[in-house]
DNA sequence: ATGAAAGCGCTAACAG
DNA sequence: CTGTTAGCGCTTTCAT
């Protein structure tokens, strides 16, 4: 029952033009009288004919085609997809989904994908930024990566988080209330969002005046519920002892942990102690009571890679030149930390 | 940079052959003798080649692609779609991400895809199962298409979750905590969902001997955390004066408003009201007290899905025949359902 | 400015 | 059993 098409063919039979004709007419390639073109045009709008991709694909060597390599259990990525897809759109390309779980070899799923589905270029954010040598593959297949988030060498960034400022300016919000025993919690130094964060944690005390005389701490974890809780259960004498009164997840799977320890040692925020996280998601407002958070402009950051990705695609001569897009963050205070009267 | 591909006739020269050799060698298609083969595959090895999958495409009609058509922010959506690439996985297929929005016209959105992407199957779970006319789609287009839990005229199921009996259980359990006054929020009748928890909900009644003498109720609504809260915010008095004494919503959108009515009123769960939703994830357990769910295998819903798709494009004849995965649940009693002594 | 023809890499039909 | 060839639908070069 398969409809058949009509091809270039049709067009130009129906047209009474050569094919290499309609061809020029729909690529807008070459000079071309404009009422052969408007001829042409109608014959296409009469037949109702549409460019095999397939085939022009195999011409051209481009396929309108990018892969998205992410772990998509995390909460940021339906609104990131939902941004790359909503510039791809504009410019007739899709989105092939690849999900990479949190410890599997981002290089070999990558080289996988490439082997049978002809990508014109691939945003990555992978769970480490070590030990990932990525660059063969850019100037052997000559396909054009951009992470997110991510500082992997010889891979552009498409866009940054502004990781410094925002928890720069939580942390000091934290110390304005009271708090000095501020324990950041985030993940592993082999991503950049941790290591900027730390700058920007350190910078809050010199900011506000005051010195980091050893209560607050910045912890590394696992970039997971299991992480979160660990270093939250390590933190519970130094809570209790009210050594520690204040807590920063970096990262939506580390404050899942963190609540289940609040939760298992009936501690209550913000009475016994502050916290905040990063990323804002229907949890972070449907608890009791909501709480403050770090919000970052989700969809901004897929469409503005999506941009850079193409950009990178249509002028490769520019790869690696384009400075990355800087995405703001916005504090959202609700009300998960309290007061603390200093003595 | 880009590394020139190795071609099929490179193959074909390094063995010594002719390329309709390495083609039968490849695909295994007719009658071939055993050295040659061998011969075949060690230059293969040798040179490295892969494939042209675009080439392939274009002889052969098919595409190694299918195209997934979901609301991407549904909180399933991420396992689901995890399953589906697990099994595509193995049969060298890759998927296509469409973001299906809530009301936006999925029609419109297939036949766009479908004009420049070539695709053999797709999988759908549209918001609305009515006035969505596909089969014409199907005929024309000569590619199946399966639904995920929806009723759609023409367009075969490829799984279905049991909702009568989750939803039966599920109320069978608050009946035997004595509660009458059930109201159960769930969405459009033009979801299948709806429909069948119906029958559940109203068999449960029948099941326990218990006469529903009118407390129990079942409030259609829109899908969305805005429904469950206006569905929720006009049973606010019947809550208050102990007509309405449990909650079970159907959806996690929904379950949403209704948590918030509940905090914005300083109601108090499972004290002033037993809460029941559809849907396991972080937030039912993360909340304090963590909630009862119906937890349904998500993953398993995307590998099955995925299954009869490739099954119904290698055999097309088989289309709309075979049946429909039935996705048991699993009822997982947690702190949010108190015990009603009946007067 | 435009028609004819080559060829992208592959599969399948056709000879042998 | 295997080599040769046609052709999938398109873009692009080459004449005209």
């Amino acid at each position: 029952m398969k409809k058949n098409k009509v091809t270039i063919k049709d067009v130009a039979k129906h047209a009474g033009v050569g094919i290499g004709t309609v061809s020029r007419a729909i690529n807008g390639s070459g000079e071309i009288n404009a009422e052969t073109k408007l001829k042409v045009f109608k014959s296409i709008q009469d037949l109702g004919y549409t460019p095999n991709r397939i085939a022009r694909s195999m011409r051209t060597k481009q396929y309108k085609q990018i892969a998205l390599f992410v772990n998509i259990s995390n909460v940021a990525f339906t609104q990131i997809a939902n941004g790359i897809s909503q510039y791809l759109d504009t410019v007739g390309y899709s989105v092939s989904l690849c999900n990479v779980g949190d410890d599997e070899d981002v290089r070999v799923k990558i080289l996988a994908a490439l082997e049978n589905q002809h990508l014109d270029g691939i945003i990555i954010a992978p769970p480490r930024e070590d030990n990932l040598n990525l660059s063969e593959i850019v100037n052997q297949m000559g396909i054009p990566i951009v992470t997110m988030d991510r500082d992997i060498p010889g891979i552009p960034a498409g866009v940054y988080t502004d990781y410094f400022t925002s928890v720069n300016k939580a942390v000091q919000y934290l110390l304005s209330l009271g708090h000095r025993g501020i324990a950041l919690i985030g993940g592993s130094h082999t991503r950049r969002q941790f290591r900027k964060s730390k700058e920007g944690y350190e910078q809050a005390f010199i900011d506000s005046g005051i010195e980091n005389t050893g209560e607050g701490i910045i912890i590394e974890s696992d970039l997971s519920s299991q992480g979160g809780k660990k270093a939250m259960n390590d933190l519970l004498p130094k809570i209790r002892n009210g050594t520690i009164t204040a807590i920063f997840s970096l990262n939506h799977y580390i404050f899942h942990g963190v609540l289940q320890v609040i939760r298992d040692n009936h501690l209550r925020y913000p009475e016994d102690i502050s916290i905040i996280t990063f990323e804002d998601y229907e949890l972070t407002h449907l608890l009791d009571p909501p709480v403050t958070v770090i919000r970052r402009p989700l969809n901004d950051i897929g469409y503005s890679v999506a941009q850079i990705l193409i950009r990178y695609i249509n002028e490769p001569e520019l790869y690696g030149k384009i400075e990355p897009f800087r995405i703001p963050t916005e504090f959202i205070i609700r009300e998960s930390c309290g007061f603390l009267k200093r003595q």
